[in-house]
DNA sequence: CTGTATCCAAACAGATACTG
DNA sequence: CAGTATCTGTTTGGATACAG
């Protein structure tokens, strides 16, 4: 835990105080996460991350990048050569985000499949008593 | 890590091994952690929960809820009383999770100043430098 | 190659009114 | 109290065409 928890206020505000809700901004979406881990194996360019993310548009590529580079997460280093070339990089900051999304990928490993058991009992549920 | 990493593939499918992926889409949403954690605290009723997060409608948070409840992160507990009650509570499950999201958010608490330094920097060279 | 611009469809989310 | 139903506005994201 981050130091004592403070008072333990008992109303949040989504807006407000929350640190996790901070993150979830900035990576929460679709296609953050896979850059970062892709990152931070190595240094890519846009049409490798491009090649490399299966499904994601040209588009939704430059975006996302874009708001990591604004957050200070990444570099985007453009090269001056024909063809042109920019490289993207995992900043300092951005590295040190590997560790707590390692932790909550460890986490989703480990409970996959009690998570889609848990699905399959919920939705079984719903077929064997829909008597109001 | 999960054991060896596997043969770190190349590419990844978003809708495929993406482990990180499978926790987003069930808490990457607007609300899904806010409510861990404050039933990680404590049982909580669903009009307790309604007034602690601020900002909530209550359509938002019966989707959420329910959603949760479907991925055996939390149990509803109806009681036949007048006025009907129902209790909210965390599984097991949903109690490991608390120590993954505990990281993000002792994460977003360190860098959050780091991040705010990058946007403004960010923002401020595209005031100086738009020159094409 | 590395983007931008535009258009469009679908998902998401709030407000409001109503029900058991 | 604890929802459900509906309607609507906003956001998201893909496809496509085009540009430096």
């Amino acid at each position: 835990m981050s130091a004592a928890n403070m008072d333990v206020p008992e109303t949040i505000k989504a807006t407000d105080d929350c640190a996790v809700r901070e993150v979830l901004d900035l990576v929460g979406d679709k296609w953050s996460v896979l850059i970062v881990v892709l990152l931070g194996r190595r240094t890519h360019r846009f049409s490798e991350l491009h090649r490399a993310i299966e499904g994601i548009s040209q588009r939704m590529l430059t975006l996302t990048l874009r708001a990591l580079a604004r957050d200070g997460l990444v570099t985007r280093t453009p090269h001056a050569t024909v063809p042109p070339r920019v490289d993207y990089e995992l900043t300092e900051l951005g590295r040190t985000l590997l560790a707590p999304l390692t932790a909550l990928e460890t986490w989703a490993d480990t409970h996959r499949d009690e998570i889609r058991a848990a699905r399959r009992r919920h939705d079984d549920a719903l077929q064997s008593e829909p008597r109001s």
